[in-house]
RNA sequence: GGCCCCAUCGUCUAGCGGCCCAGGACGCCGCCCUUUCAAGGCGGUAGCGCGGGUUCGAAUCCCGUUGGGGCUACCA
C-alpha cells in the first residue's frame, strides 16, 4: 500500500514482483491468491504478472536462468566462494560461538579454501553452496523512515546467495532484479531492516560484474502491524488474512483506508480518505517509525464509514453478493429480491458496520414463512401470553387498511396500541417487532412492514398470536 | 547472548523548543433525540516510561536507563 502511494505520488512506476524462489512454500496457489488480493484492493501495478513490462518476467520462479549466470560471474569475480560446510557443522561451530559470548554469524570457515581442499570435500561427495564474501568495511544507509543507519562489518557475516542443490536464495535475488529492474525505492517492513547491509553490499559487487549500477535503491522501513500478544503479525496469522475481511464483509476502501492509519497519518486530524485522497497526499516524512497494533474495532468503524459513504445502489449490490454467497438469495438474484433489498438498504445502512451484518438486518425479508425463525431470548420476553391484545389489535389495524404504506402503517397501528390500548410506544412495538422481524432489534418497523407485505406480515402475526397464547 | 529498531491516552495518532497544565479518532461512560438498534448532537474518562543534562523555556534536542519488538537460516 505505502509503496503504490508513493509510486502514484511522484509519478513513479509501481513494480509488482513476485519473490517465489522458495520451491518448498510457493505454490501456484498462493501467487493466485496474491494477485487477487492487490486487486480487490485496488491496488494498481504498473509491471508485473498480468501486465507485463520491459524486464520481465515478474516472477522469480522464472528468471532462474538470470540467476544461475550471476551467481557464476560473482564467484568468477572473487565476490562469492564455494562453502561446504554442512547444515550440522554449521549449527555446531553457531552454538560454540554462542557459548563463548561470540558473535554467531558465519565464521568464514571457507573463506580462502586451496584448489585440493576443494577437490578433496568434492571426492567425498560434499556440494558447495555459494556464499557471498562481504567486504571488512562497516555499512550503512539513510534510511527513508528512520534516518542514518549503520551497522559493524563484524555483525554483517558471509552469507549464502545459492544453496547447495543450485537453488538461488533470495539473498541474491531480491538484489539482483532490483538492479535489473531499475528500481529506485524499496518501502519493506522492519524485519528486513538487518539483512540490507548485506544487500547493499551485493549491489556493490553486482555492479563491479556489469549489472546495474552498482548503487542501492533508497530503503525505507516500515514499522510492523502488531498482532495478539504483541508479536508482528506473520502472513500465516488469521487476523492478517484479507479473505476472512473479505468474507465478513469489510469494503476494501474500508480496510485499505484503517491499514494506511497504521504507520502513516494524512495530518489536520483528516482519518477518513480514499487511496486516490492517499496517493495525492502521501508522504515519506508522515511515515512512523514505531510500530502499531491492529485494532479490529477501529478497522469495523472506519469501514462503517465507508458503508454508510457508498451510494445506496452501489451498496445493495455489494449487499446483493453477500446475501447470495450466504445463501439467503438466489443466484441470480430474483427480479423482486432486488427490488426489495434496494428499498431496504436506506433503511438498515447508517445501521451497518460490515456487509455480513446485513445478512441478520435484512434476512426476515428474505425468508420463506417455514424457514422464518424468531430469536429464541426475544420470543420468550416478548411474545408471552400478555402479548396476546396487542398482537390482536395490531393483526386488525393491519387487516383493515386500505393503503399498506409505511405512513399508513404507523397511523393505524398508533391509533390501534398506543392510544386504542393506552400502551407507550416502547411497548406496543416491541412484540409486533418481534413477531414480524424475528428479532427485538431490526429496522424501523413500520418500513418493515410495509416491504414485507400486507399477506406475510399478517401470516407471521397470527404465528406469533398462536406462540403467545400458547405461553 | 550479540546486533539493530522503537517509545505521547487502553489502541491508532497530531505534536518537529515557547501557540500544549498536550489536539483528533476508535473504545468506554453519561445525557439528548427516538417505535428497537444504530446514526447524529452534547459532555466525560484517560497519556508525554524513568533519570540526568542542554536551554530563559523540553512531549519536542543530547546522554543514560528501563521497557517493548525484530534479526541472528542453504525462509522471505
Amino acid at each position: 500500500l505505502f509503496n503504490w502511494a508513493y509510486a502514484r505520488h511522484t509519478g513513479g512506476t509501481f513494480v509488482f514482483r513476485i519473490e517465489d524462489t522458495d520451491s518448498a512454500r510457493d505454490t501456484e496457489e498462493s501467487y493466485e491468491q496474491l494477485v487477487a488480493a492487490l486487486r480487490w484492493l485496488g491496488l494498481d501495478w504498473d509491471e508485473g504478472p498480468g501486465v507485463g513490462g520491459e524486464v520481465g518476467p515478474y516472477r522469480q520462479s522464472q528468471r532462474l536462468g538470470i540467476y544461475d549466470d550471476v551467481a557464476q560471474r560473482l564467484l568468477a569475480a572473487g565476490r562469492a566462494y564455494r562453502c561446504y560446510c554442512t547444515p550440522e557443522e554449521l549449527e555446531e561451530r553457531r552454538e560454540l560461538a554462542r557459548r563463548e559470548g561470540r558473535t554467531p554469524g558465519y565464521d568464514g570457515h571457507c573463506r580462502a579454501l586451496e584448489q585440493e581442499q576443494r577437490e578433496a570435500f568434492e571426492a567425498a561427495g560434499r556440494r558447495p553452496a555459494l556464499r557471498f564474501r562481504m567486504p571488512d568495511t562497516g555499512l550503512g544507509w539513510d534510511d527513508l523512515v528512520r534516518g542514518p543507519v549503520s551497522f559493524a562489518a563484524e555483525h554483517v557475516p558471509d552469507y549464502v546467495l545459492v544453496r547447495a542443490n543450485g537453488e538461488p536464495l533470495y539473498t541474491l535475488v531480491n538484489p539482483v532484479d532490483d538492479a535489473l529492474m531499475a528500481i529506485t525505492h524499496v518501502l519493506r517492513g522492519e524485519d528486513l531492516l538487518s539483512s540490507t547491509p548485506r544487500q547493499i553490499a551485493l549491489y556493490d559487487a553486482l555492479g563491479e560484474i556489469g549489472i546495474g549500477t552498482g548503487t542501492a535503491p533508497r530503503f525505507g522501513h516500515l514499522p510492523y502491524v502488531m498482532g495478539e500478544g504483541n508479536r508482528k503479525l506473520s502472513k500465516r496469522d488469521p487476523q492478517s488474512s484479507l479473505n476472512l475481511y473479505r468474507e465478513e464483509g469489510f469494503l476494501p476502501e474500508g480496510l485499505l483506508n484503517y491499514l494506511a492509519l497504521l504507520g502513516w497519518s494524512m495530518g489536520e486530524d483528516r482519518e477518513f480518505f480514499s487511496k486516490e485522497q492517499m496517493a495525492a497526499a502521501f508522504s515519506l516524512d508522515r511515515v512512523s517509525a514505531n510500530p502499531a497494533r491492529f485494532d479490529l474495532k477501529k478497522c469495523t468503524a472506519i469501514n462503517a464509514d465507508w458503508v454508510r459513504a457508498l451510494p445506496a445502489d452501489v451498496l445493495a449490490q455489494r449487499v446483493a453478493e453477500v446475501l447470495v454467497a450466504r445463501g439467503v438469495l438466489a443466484e441470480p438474484v430474483p427480479a423482486d429480491d432486488a427490488r426489495v433489498l434496494r428499498a431496504a438498504i436506506p433503511l438498515v445502512q447508517e445501521r451497518m458496520e460490515t456487509l455480513g451484518q446485513a445478512v441478520g438486518m435484512v434476512g426476515f425479508l428474505f425468508a420463506d414463512e417455514d424457514a422464518f425463525t424468531i430469536d429464541a431470548a426475544d420470543a420468550a420476553r416478548m411474545l408471552a401470553a400478555d402479548s396476546v391484545p396487542v398482537l390482536t389489535a395490531a393483526r386488525d389495524a393491519l387487516a383493515a387498511l386500505v393503503a399498506f404504506e409505511a405512513p399508513d402503517i404507523e397511523a393505524v397501528l398508533r391509533a390501534a396500541l398506543v392510544e386504542g390500548l393506552g400502551l407507550k410506544p416502547k411497548v406496543a412495538f416491541g412484540s409486533l417487532r418481534v413477531a414480524v422481524t424475528g428479532r427485538r432489534v431490526s429496522p424501523p418497523l413500520f418500513e418493515s412492514i410495509a416491504l414485507l407485505g400486507r399477506d406475510r406480515t399478517l401470516a407471521r402475526v397470527e404465528a406469533a398470536l398462536a406462540r403467545a397464547a400458547a405461553a
